[in-house]
DNA sequence: ATTCTGACGTGGG
DNA sequence: CCCCACGCCAGAA
């Protein structure tokens, strides 16, 4: 497991983030011990849309904001995608953000 | 090799 | 909360 490249432990969380629920980059890249990196995750996000089937819609900013729905295919599929999770999004603002927030460490085994 | 950019985060004002 | 500067690291030109 130690062996996985960056990108596949960010692919592996991503992918167990819960139904409904939404973290950060940096939530992510704390989990991975790299949290001074979290602009790695966001770039492991980008190269995802050609890997598995990657909930990248899930994965925000620390704010709550949609900075990447630009990089889906229609300009507000992310936030149509976190809607159909129940998920409120206002102007690609995410709402009751601390509550839908998921953080993997203190929710992951730390391994 | 060098420079710039970027789906980010933090700290100071 | 906003704005600004800096750090971080991988990839493109």
């Amino acid at each position: 497991m130690e062996n996985d490249n960056f990108f596949q432990k960010v692919y592996k969380v991503a992918k167990q983030i819960p139904f409904g629920r939404v973290t950060s980059y940096g939530a992510i890249a704390k989990y991975l011990g790299a949290a001074k990196s979290a602009r790695m995750v966001g770039w492991a996000m980008n190269s995802s849309h050609n890997m598995e089937e990657i909930p990248a819609h899930r994965v925000v900013n620390r704010k709550g904001l949609l900075t990447g729905k630009q990089h889906f295919d229609g300009t507000n599929l992310m936030q149509q995608l976190l809607e159909n999770e129940g998920i409120i999004v206002k102007e690609n603002q995410i709402q009751n953000f601390e509550k839908v927030f998921w953080d993997p460490y203190k929710e992951l085994p730390v391994t």
